[in-house]
DNA sequence: CGGAATCCGGAACGATACTG
DNA sequence: CAGTATCGTTCCGGATTCCG
């Protein structure tokens, strides 16, 4: 298995890889609330009623430097802010959902 | 989305639970690893190359705790210790290939 | 309203040395 | 061979404050 360097940074293998893009404890359910829903910000911070703002604008700010989501900017009065998921953001929505339900299979379970 | 209190961990959602378990930068690497043949420490050690063996040993006993892996110790000199994936590891599989191809794809296309 | 900047503690992690 | 113990560092993430 080789590395990879990528944005000046090393990989060991590719879902590593993966986890440094959208791994983390809120990504991808922030990814999978837009999945067929624009948001702003403040739905977000509800809908993840634990996450704290730090998080929640550094985790949007970075999937959308990596172009997992899309922002957009209303020049209303006030200011409206919409977050949108890109493709490259819908192409991971299968995987989520198979870690989703493979989270709901064990938590049935309850052999975790 | 609620709450889900498992093992007296607070977990908000069933993807997160999924990430305590598996997730991280080793434990679906070595899951990976083992997927089609048993393998001692040393066989991970070098593979993984770059791990440490305070993480392999760490990652190793957590899959292990959680069913994920299992461990068969042959009474040899000098001893030999073999990990095998089991079934519930093995329902793994699928979702940590999908994370593979992702990474993959998202490689080729050097947009990251 | 929609964030950004700063500070801070604890957990995660790596390197090294050591052991049965 | 298959790990454990210890130490030092890094970094994640929470709380708070501030800004346009």
């Amino acid at each position: 298995m080789p590395d990879f360097i990528i944005d000046n940074r090393l990989y060991y293998n590719p879902v590593e890889f993966v986890m440094d893009k959208i791994g983390g404890a809120y990504k991808m359910p922030i990814l999978w609330r837009l999945k067929d829903k624009n948001c702003r910000y403040s739905e977000l911070k509800k809908s993840l009623s634990h996450i704290s703002d730090r998080m929640l604008s550094k985790s949007l700010k970075e999937l959308e430097q990596y172009a997992f989501i899309s922002k957009e900017i209303f020049a209303e009065v006030p200011v409206r802010t919409e977050y949108s998921i890109t493709e490259k953001g819908q192409n991971c929505i299968p995987v989520i959902e198979s870690l989703r339900n493979l989270g709901l299979e064990w938590m049935k379970n309850d052999d975790s």
